[in-house]
RNA sequence: GCGGUCGUAGCUCAAUUGGAUAGAGCCGUAGCCUUCGAAGCUAUUGGUUGGGGGUUCGAGUCCCUCCGACCGCGCCA
């Protein structure tokens, strides 16, 4: 296929260079050059040359490309085009290998692109939100990046975990206790004060009538110190409930809901804590406890035990970190946008820890709502919240789970709401939903001799421009997959299905595909089908339907 | 004040991690349906990559310096 190709090419071009200049050759690799009119593949092997050569780049890639057309000619079966431009030695492939490789993908179907298993194992968590309301726009950020990564690493063979943290221990619980406690008592007397640090939200109102519903006027006489913990727990429960569900008709789903509060029942804080003691990581300082972060590159050593010696948020992560550093060969935090200060912190404790390098964090960047032109106020203090469960209202999962992932993690995100269903034409998955679906249609009305005949058909008919850049398109899926797992780069999917889907509209427009030639039709059959089989593949990794019709 | 991220076409974003003349989509303009789905296709307008300097065969990408936006800087979580 092309990776054989291209591996035969480099073991000639590695032996011209080792003949020609007597220098041991660096490793020969490729990109796909911007421009089309140079070719499918370019290497700068030359520049890398050039300097131990004592010649200038394009020198050398031209009498590269001159030994290799004398003393390899059969490269030419596998490349239409060898030529050097300026210093870069531009490769055509061959249409015979667009058709293997096309062969390939009909023999592999669904299985196209996935690795077999590695043995290594990725820890992902993201999503995370204090259990104190319904989950917002930008943990439907974190999500869809999230699991499009967890759907992408496991593609590619990585074992893989994914975990949220539930942050229910620490001073916010009471908060929401006395928040839900303010709403049952308001129902009874509007004028209850309500706390200034309480929750604003209405839907504590009504988790306060449930608690009325349930219990009555049980708790209007209690001592704080009884009802407290009850109204707490409560909340927690419920607001965790809550966001779970959410989280399923998000198409997430979870290995682990790891509740915060149980890491210090468990005792696995303080062991945390006691791993980084025997490091002799830690000093007493004012009766409280720290962690030496700045031999970490942290500008701060930081309080794992307070004065009071109750541990820190930061000591709780110290714990959960370490065990997810112990049993896996790589971690991987997605944070929100106001915690990039935590990222040296984190990093230092797991250098800290022995496992230096092993623990990666992506910020995904804050999400902006617009309503055309407008955009959308999200204050929590002033309890304008726009809630996930909304946004998958107005303008469906499947949109969500596309948007959210098109700009690079690291880039901030503009969505807009009334752009995403008022003009379905200006909406870039259903442009790719609409590939998919054409096909289908295609496909519905070919007989179905013609359809099932036509993986094994011969595919030399396919010629045209556009059958061969389709044909090249769908052979770059695993690469670009590959890619994304392991560089974190969810979006590159996104664009790589609007680039099929594209690639397809053209060869559809230029090549009619049930045509009365009998070859031509099943070849272009062919190619059909493995369109669809990468299409659909694609959007089921970014948790997107891909209709039969729509 | 210190630190982080970012600044690319009118708008939303890319750029294979230092490669060729910086690319797509949307918007605008002009075309293409007696033929497989026009939610499509073709052509075209649009740029000093925030400014300036540096490193080298080569910089949107790396270094320095300004300008601007967002965010972080707690023994909160």
């Amino acid at each position: 296929m092309i990776d054989d190709a291209l591996r035969r090419f480099g073991e000639a071009a590695a032996d011209v260079v080792t003949t020609s200049y007597g220098i041991p050759p660096p490793p020969v690799l490729f990109a796909a050059p911007r421009r089309p009119e140079f070719g499918d593949f370019a290497t700068t092997l030359a520049f890398s040359l050039a300097k131990d050569a004592r010649r200038p780049p394009a020198e050398v890639a031209a009498a590269i490309v001159a030994q290799l057309t004398r003393d390899h000619r059969s490269l030419h079966e596998l490349f239409s085009d060898i030529t050097a431009v300026g210093g870069f030695i531009n490769l055509r492939v061959a249409p015979r290998v667009w058709h293997a490789s096309l062969a390939h993908i009909l023999h592999e179907g669904e299985h196209f692109g996935e690795s077999p298993r590695k043995g290594i194992r990725v820890s992902l968590e993201f999503g995370s939100a204090n259990p104190t309301g319904p989950l917002v726009v930008v943990q439907g950020r974190s999500m869809s990046i999230g699991a499009t990564l967890a759907n992408a690493l496991r593609f590619c063979g990585y074992d893989v975990f994914v975990e949220w943290i539930i942050n229910d221990a620490g001073g916010q619980l009471d908060a929401l206790g006395r928040s839900i406690y303010a709403r049952y008592r308001q129902l009874a007397d509007p004028s209850y004060p309500f706390p200034d640090d309480g929750y604003p939200g209405d839907y504590l109102i009504d988790l306060a009538r449930e608690v009325r519903e349930r219990d009555g006027d049980r708790w209007m006489e209690a001592a704080e110190s009884a009802w407290l913990p009850q109204f707490a727990k409560f909340g927690r429960d419920a607001l965790v409930a809550d966001q779970q569900r959410t989280a399923l008709r998000f198409g997430v789903a979870y290995d682990r809901w790891q509740s915060e509060a149980e890491l210090h029942a468990t005792g696995a804080v303080g062991e945390g804590v006691e791993r980084l003691r025997q490091l002799g990581l830690t000093y007493e300082a004012d009766d409280a406890l720290f962690f030496r972060a700045t031999q970490f590159g942290d500008d701060k050593d930081r309080v794992l035990l307070r004065r009071d010696g109750r541990p820190t948020y930061f000591c709780m992560d110290v714990a959960y970190h370490y065990q997810k550093l112990k049993v896996n060969d790589r971690v991987v935090d997605i944070l929100g946008p106001d915690h990039h200060g935590y990222i040296e912190r984190l990093k230092g404790l797991a250098a800290a820890l022995g496992y230096p390098g092993r623990l990666e964090i992506a910020i995904a960047q804050q999400v902006a709502l617009m309503r055309g032109d407008q955009q959308v106020a999200l204050s929590k203090r002033a309890g304008e919240i726009v809630t996930l469960d909304e946004i998958l209202d107005e303008v469906g999962v499947d949109a969500a789970r596309f948007f959210f992932i098109m700009p690079a993690v690291e880039s901030p995100l503009v969505f807009d709401l009334g752009l995403a269903v008022e003009k379905a034409n200006e909406n870039p998955v259903y442009y790719v939903q609409y590939g998919h679906a054409r096909i289908a249609s295609v496909l519905r009305r070919a007989s179905a001799d013609d359809v099932g005949s036509a993986s094994g058909a011969s595919l030399e008919p396919l010629t045209a421009a556009t059958e061969l850049a389709l044909m090249r398109r769908l052979s770059e899926f695993p690469a670009v997959v590959a890619g994304v797992a392991n560089d974190l780069a969810p979006h590159r999917l996104a664009r790589y299905a609007r680039d099929v889907a594209s690639d397809f509209h053209q060869f559809y427009t230029e090549c009619k595909i049930l045509t009365d030639d009998v070859p031509v039709r099943r070849a272009r059959l062919a190619l059909s089908l493995a369109t669809k089989s990468v299409l659909a593949r694609t959007l089921g990794l970014i948790g997107v339907t891909a209709p039969e019709s729509m």
